[in-house]
DNA sequence: AAAACTGTAACAAAATTATTTACAATATAA
DNA sequence: TTATATTGTAAATAATTTTGTTACAGTTTT
């Protein structure tokens, strides 16, 4: 079939730029009100190639964000409100690992710190994402776009 | 003289890896209480390189936490007490651009919604941000390192 | 049948991060 | 005072991750 996009061979990635346009997209299909956008438009206002939209696309669309028609004048729509999409889905949706990440981080087994550090790294860092995503989750999809004239 | 560390061309970096790194080197400082302990070592426990362990050092002595003596038998020790340094403190001192990232994002100027979204993506990823540091000044290094035996 | 799309893959380039090596400077100790 | 350990810094290299490009098969409309 198909394996997920984005991955390299950890599976591991951070997590920005992705955030951007993603947010971008949804908030130029907000906008459109419902009119199917083709990938090309929305690479044309965020400058970027329209195969990288349509790489975005495919997360989002597993998301439940948005929904496209194949085909001549196809494209793609939000598949739900935008005052029912927060800014803390749409993060988890581009969201990898963790965080302040620690990808390959071997510490020392013999060392008592290093022995248990990822533990206790990855125990703060679920804390600290939860209320990042606590905090974005104040705001919905509809509260950003509406910040656009 | 010198020009900070870890910066590329464009002055932009991501702040993963090296908040563990710098939070590891801390909290084996402070279980060395007050001992000179060398990079080597510090290297040995967190399993990188002397060198990379080094360069760390020159951005947590710059910040206040450490200092250190050249020179044999020299090494760091922490410049203030464990309780007196907090964690948000520490990111802070790794951290570069802006948390959700967006680095090189030059999005259509002539869409409404592309040439507004940089200052409100500013706006959210700095009110994200604050509240990251918040909940991270929550606990201070001497918190952390008391997870350790 | 032609045209305009999306969906997917594979590849290429750029940017970032991590690692290594090297060595001058400094301080201790034999 | 000479050898040694150790930091401080730079530079180069390697690995990884991210971003961008190209290509084309499959779909849907005209």
């Amino acid at each position: 079939m198909f394996l997920p996009l984005y991955c390299n061979k950890n599976n591991y990635r951070m997590n920005n730029g992705r955030f951007s346009i993603a947010l971008h997209i949804l908030v130029l299909l907000d906008k459109a009100q419902g009119e199917l956008v083709s990938s090309e438009w929305l690479a044309g206002s965020i400058n970027i190639n329209p195969a990288m939209v349509r790489k975005e696309l495919i997360s989002l669309r597993q998301h439940g964000f948005v929904q496209s028609k194949e085909g001549k004048n196809g494209g793609t729509t939000l598949a739900k409100k935008a005052s029912e999409i927060s800014l803390g889905a749409i993060y988890e949706s581009v969201r990898q690992l963790s965080l302040l990440g620690h990808q390959k981080n071997t510490p020392n087994p013999q060392c008592p710190v290093g022995k248990n550090i990822n533990a206790h790294l990855d125990g703060l860092y679920n804390d600290t994402e939860r209320v990042l995503i606590d905090q974005l989750n104040k705001q919905s999809l509809a509260d950003f776009s509406a910040k656009f004239g």
